[in-house]
DNA sequence: TTAAGTGCAAAGGCTTTGCAGCATA
DNA sequence: TATGCTGCAAAGCCTTTGCACTTAA
């Protein structure tokens, strides 16, 4: 792994984050590790988190309150929509390229990294909240 | 406002997020609340920060990190760009209503909130750091 | 063998909360 | 006057860090 040795934590942990369909938080990640190994610590999680990432292999997003997720890195740029009334997530797919270089011909940002959050109400939640529409 | 009564402490607070340019974390806006009214604390500070979310009178935006930026609600939508290397943070607009409409369509969602996250590097910081871009 | 990773426990930030006193409407 | 806000201090979370031990290569 890039100079970094490979233990059967970081197999542990690689192994679940792949499982997972992604949107898994540090803590989350953490109880499903120790549900498999209970020797395992919150310090590693964190460790390995910051490691995976740093070396590619995962990727960070915000979503929703401050907590981060992570999931394994995906070939296809991916977004996610957040229902915020049953907490769903979803992934669609969102080609945020054009807006990209426009951003890099105005300003002259090299973009190193792009992220559309959305927040609202699925198909299923917005009938129960029929006023919480409209803001757009 | 709304039924909440106005006090000292609310409009020194919504003075403050007035007066700077946005970009104002929690913390940031108790130590300038504080320079001029060394008796707030910071509950006050958090608790009217989600008051005034609620009532819609300021925006909150996760810029980097896992902070949250305050700022007061502009009729103009835009979105915020972040630079890597000096942290400076640029404000740009960017429509995003195109995009939005194309997740209520294909995916029944009604679209509350729509956020993009840009990170990378300015064209001074680029400059010093030639390898960083590519990413897209 | 040795550089790197791990667990533990403690410390660090930021944010929230309970409570008694205070202020607004 | 009554509801709601405030300050204080303590507690809560999540995350990071120091240190001694362990492990992969």
């Amino acid at each position: 792994m890039q100079g970094h040795p490979q233990t059967r934590q970081r197999d542990l942990l690689l192994q679940i984050i792949r499982e997972a369909d992604g949107h898994l938080d540090a803590k989350k990640l953490f109880t499903l590790a120790n549900d498999r190994d209970n020797s395992i610590s919150t310090a590693t999680v964190y460790r390995n988190l910051h490691l995976f990432s740093k070396l590619g292999l995962i990727d960070e997003k915000r979503l929703g309150q401050a907590r981060c997720s992570y999931e394994i890195k995906h070939a296809k740029q991916h977004q996610h929509l957040v229902c915020g009334g049953c907490g769903k997530v979803v992934d669609f797919e969102c080609p945020l390229s054009e807006l990209v270089d426009k951003v890099k011909e105005e300003q002259g940002f090299s973009v190193t990294k792009a992220e559309l959050y959305l927040e609202g109400y699925c198909t299923k939640c917005s009938k129960d909240k029929p006023g919480k529409d409209s803001a757009w």
